[in-house]
DNA sequence: CTGAAAGCGCTAACAG
DNA sequence: CTGTTAGCGCTTTCAG
């Protein structure tokens, strides 16, 4: 009289069947072999679960497991191309294990940062991704303490033993300053922000020890984090180019960098376009039908995806034990194409 | 000493401070004042949580009270520029709301779909926000019969009375036709899809109606939905644009074609790229620094995930509650640039 | 004003 | 081979 046995659940099932909702559960977990249920008994509850179409509580499970089967991905920018094609591979690999994926952007803030993993971690998300914001360190470390599978993605700390999967940004931006080089160009600019992680470090150092290589001078214009997509990012590097007349190539650190210097060689400069020598990180399919089309370092994103899912789903797997960190560097590619071409 | 009073739980903060787990909840859950708590309980033990920094289970939370405080955006491709610029501030909106997004991509499939509804329903999300696959019908009516909260986006079946927020697309199309017709275009190909959902057919729609207002012939390609991306889809555009010399102008439906079809024009037609009046529905900053600038229909995306919010807050009030279906229709705005200005 | 206690739906140790 | 039962951490009714 007073059970609700119509409602769909394990205790309901049994009610009906005339079974213990241990005898239940443990079929439906397929132990059933394991705890040596007998044949009809099983099926009678699979058949009657099909026929019902039950569906375990998933809530409770994690409540019971402490296991939700959520990672949180958090990057900088959900909107930005890199980052959401990233996101795109992530998912399918995510959902295919059986995780769902929570996408969140800390646009590069602290704060947010902050803010975001202390949410999430209410929410008991089995793991973290995370391109991490500048100053977080302490909280990263303190997740891996706490035996929370973290692994940064992008951008890492040196001196955290955390695993992450980066690609090696110095020799990318030695390889696509050295082409640049070969290619003639002797006067080359590098445009970047102010922003001092570890993967605009390494972007910048690949082109000083180029410069340094071949004895070519170093022009560097460093914009602030926040002009990046700014009319004011667009002034500085205008007053940059004015400002240095002898450059005949430009490299972008980053693909927003990217467009404002297009828009500004397009607004300011249309005659240096097939002129000036232009590299960009991050390639982008426009790229591709731009004229000129432009030479771009293209990031490994199905490869990066990969290796973070794999390094996030073996901390999963054994996320108590210790375990020498997973650094993983990949090999980003030059893409060639006219804007770097040999000018007359 | 049975009890594990370390653990960070109500149950714990209760015993360590001699009060019942009732009085924690109430004034964890700012029901001090209406339950009429004496000023020194309720300080004693905000203090106390504050020290020990805790912070409820929401999962346990969840479980008890049915919400999840999570909401479900599904859309075509989270890696498509329209999509995650959508995915960002709905993100923004939701977070501020206390409200969790997960995104994830249909790739207009209806299994795919499906699948993703209902694992998204054992997971008991709060509601969901959906750009449906074409034949998804059914499963949309059944989750409004089970009164969980759904909107459409950016398309939505006219048999079915749900929440929707999408632009005017016929209208939009109309509107970028004439621009052209009165900016002397007279061959005018439109270059869509074979998708057969609301949005495309208002495009289509749109671009007839216009043609036939000013008796210009039609050119229609539409390309199957599978070689949105592919080379098959870019020797398709090429094949029509060499079938049909006439043409002085053509009308992408989405952003892909688009892309697709200025890769083919570059490759195969490059000097009809500034003698072609080009327009392409989608905007994308590419588009103000390729050469010529390329005139978009430009979707309002704040707008658009405001509106979106708004509903599914409006119904996640009050899910229950039969309530006459928002349909909200939002204009588009045509931006043009260069590549439809009047040709000599 | 405060406490006891009944669950939400599920898992798994323990006891037949 | 199957059933009983004790929680997971929280909310909320009902009694003091």
């Amino acid at each position: 009289m007073k059970n609700k046995s119509k409602r769909n659940s394990i205790k309901g099932i049994a009610a009906e069947l005339g079974v213990s909702v241990t005898t239940v559960s443990f079929v439906l977990n397929g132990k059933a072999k394991e705890k040596r249920i007998s044949e009809a008994v099983t099926k009678k509850i699979l058949d009657y679960i099909e026929l019902i179409g039950y569906r375990p509580n998933q809530l409770a499970q994690s409540l019971r497991t402490g296991k939700s089967k959520i990672i949180v991905f958090m990057v900088e920018d959900i909107s930005n191309h890199f980052f959401s094609r990233l996101a795109r591979i992530i998912e399918d690999i995510a959902y295919q294990k059986g995780y769902k994926v929570l996408f969140c952007s800390n646009e590069n803030d602290d704060k947010k940062s902050l803010e975001l993993i202390d949410l999430f971690k209410e929410r008991q998300v089995d793991g973290f991704m995370i391109v991490p914001s500048p100053g977080i360190q302490d909280k990263i470390a303190a997740l891996k303490a706490e035996k929370i599978p973290v692994v940064l993605c992008d951008r890492y700390f040196p001196d955290l033993d955390i695993d992450h999967v980066i690609i090696d940004n110095e020799k990318a931006s030695y390889c696509a300053c050295e082409h640049l080089i070969k290619n003639n160009f002797k006067n080359i600019a590098l445009i970047t922000t102010d922003v001092r992680q570890t993967q605009m470090l390494g972007r910048l150092e690949g082109y000083k020890k180029a410069m340094a290589a071949y004895q070519l001078p170093t022009n560097v214009l460093i914009l602030p984090y926040k002009e990046k997509t700014t009319l004011q990012g667009k002034e500085s590097i205008t007053k940059f180019f004015y400002e240095n007349p002898d450059l005949d190539a430009a490299f972008f650190t980053t693909n927003y960098l990217t467009k404002n210097g297009l828009a500004v060689i397009k607004e300011s400069f249309p005659n240096a376009l097939n002129k000036m020598g232009i590299v960009t990180f991050d390639d982008n399919e426009l790229f591709t039908i731009y004229t000129p089309t432009i030479t771009a370092v293209s990031q490994p994103l199905e490869e990066m995806a990969k290796e973070l899912m794999k390094t996030m789903l073996a901390l999963l797997k054994n996320p108590k034990v210790a375990h020498p960190p997973k650094k993983i560097v990949l090999k980003a590619k030059l893409v060639v194409r006219e804007s770097s071409k040999v000018k007359e």
